[in-house]
DNA sequence: ATAAACTGTGGGGTACACCACAAGGTCAAC
DNA sequence: GTTGACCTTGTGGTGTACCCCACAGTTTAT
């Protein structure tokens, strides 16, 4: 069992955003003493925060992983994986869209010019 | 001169939107009634907004959108477009970085399936 | 003159993902 | 057993781009 600092360590998570976590109930301590409201990370908390450190950089929101955790074997997490590049896949088409746009508002500009 | 009301019909930004643009000064009124502290904007104004508006479409956040009113004569429109096609084009890499992170993830998660 | 329609300010709220205190209780080490 | 490091909760703040509401003054139309 790990007070939250060592656990903050561990992980890379700041003990704000562990505290945050459970707020949320993303990562839950796997106890939390009764009298005096400590929180305590084991192994499987460690296991669990890993996946969120990965999930966060691969851009997962914060639902998102609530998405991805409800689901305690993991069976869905092909499926939140496949979406997410859904979403991140039509992201870069609204950018590219973006692109053309401005593209076209340059092109404006210049004749405009002569 | 227009009111608040006519004006947001021919911008097509609400009345929240220009008293917000009001106070950040990113558009201000052409003239405000000292009595009753009523906004009226102009052609001029008009001008302005429809580039808002476009800018806006365009992805540009207020903050650049004030750096392009502060040009009065748009000399560096052009530059702060450039620019903003460069930001859009690092965003779009960064989005394609998660999705091969993703991908990769994806594959590892089919390995230890197996 | 009066009512409807308009305007102003000020304040609060939204979503996101935390960070930064302060005040008070607790634990570990010596 | 005391000191210092640690923990708790609660509150407030960050930045973005607004929206919404109440209350009060103003203008416009009849």
């Amino acid at each position: 069992m790990y007070k939250i600092s060592d656990f903050s360590e561990m992980t890379g998570l700041s003990k704000e955003t562990l505290r945050y976590y459970a707020e949320v109930k993303l990562l839950e301590p796997a106890y939390i003493d009764s009298v005096n409201k400590y929180r305590y990370y084991d192994d499987g908390s460690y296991f669990l925060a890993i996946l969120l450190v990965k999930l966060r950089r691969l851009g997962f929101s914060i639902q998102e992983m609530i998405g991805v955790m409800e689901d305690e074997s993991f069976a869905n997490l092909e499926q939140l994986l496949l979406q997410k590049r859904n979403k991140i896949t039509m992201q870069i088409e609204d950018l590219y869209l973006q692109l053309e746009e401005i593209d076209e508002f340059l092109a404006s500009g210049k004749e405009n010019d002569e």
